[in-house]
DNA sequence: GGAATTCGAAACTTTTGTTGTTGCGAGATG
DNA sequence: CATCTCGCAACAACAAAAGTTTCGAATTCC
């Protein structure tokens, strides 16, 4: 099963939108994720729809952040661009008559039910800002730096 | 992302083989499952590779247990269907050269990292007896017992 | 006002992995 | 030998993310 990279891609761009002066268009945060302008677009339209960046048309324009990053949690990107499943495996019918299949779904989903709480509460726990420090640590401590041309 | 049913198909049929006399054929079992014969086999190929399971062929031939139920693990299972992901969702670049991106990826990773020990630790220490156990229980509990002509 | 940017959105195709299906071969049983 | 049953290979169907193409519309620059 292909992983969705949604929420990675959507942290990895706000991090550095923070850093960056203006706006960037659509064309240049793909270069920065290694795909096109059209995904990028669709996957930030949840994300303006929940408030977080603002986009603007025309010369100039691209998209900018809208608050700042320590009022961001992973968990609210995570919702924004939809709430995907976390999970892979799943059971196979949803409410079963069998009541097999009914004491496997309820020990499947009381593990999954946990986990679950687990990553909720992890990415309701890490804002933006987090992520921006670690990455200002990161940079700290090699001398060797890369970033593309994009993050300036 | 569509959910892998394989975990939960392969628990539902172990705990009714272990309670059915004789070999359970891959169309009885593909009966249960609602699904087909040859998937049954290419599921439980895995459990007999792994040894919990023993196929024979002919007249009364099929699929038997080879160990009791007490002796086998929802992680046992999970690791006999091939180990598939737990998660849909990912990093996007695995190990990539940005420092914003790899902060993110730790973040992500062991957020992950944690909610994957903890199904694993709740998958090992659920034998297949436990879930059969539930099964008793939640027989003993209700008057109208649904059953299909499969497990007897 | 016209050209160039840039987003918005619809309508595809591609990709990746599970699931479903068909067909044939090979043992085992009676 | 007829029938049952698994084993295996090859392929189609399906679902969801990702990629692509092609419009239109708003904005800015000249
Ligand atoms: S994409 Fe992160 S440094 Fe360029
Ligand atoms: S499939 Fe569980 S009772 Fe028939």
């Amino acid at each position: 099963m292909r992983r969705d990279s949604r929420l990675s891609r959507m942290l990895h761009v706000l991090i550095h939108m923070d850093r960056i002066d203006g706006a960037a268009t659509s064309d240049q945060i793909a270069q920065m994720l290694g795909t096109n302008p059209v995904v990028v677009r669709r996957t930030m339209a949840g994300l303006r729809d929940d408030g977080y960046v603002h986009s603007e048309k025309g010369h100039g324009g691209g998209w900018v952040l809208t608050r700042p990053l320590s009022e961001i949690t992973m968990l609210d990107i995570h919702r924004a661009i939809g709430n995907p499943a976390f999970f892979a495996v799943g059971v196979a019918v949803d409410h079963p008559e069998c009541l097999v299949e009914q004491a496997v779904n309820s020990a499947l989903g009381s593990a999954f039910e946990a986990a679950e709480k687990l990553l909720i509460e992890k990415f309701a726990s890490v804002t933006l800002a987090d992520l921006a420090d670690e990455f200002d640590q990161r940079m700290a401590k090699i001398a060797n730096k890369p970033t593309c041309e994009l993050s300036r």
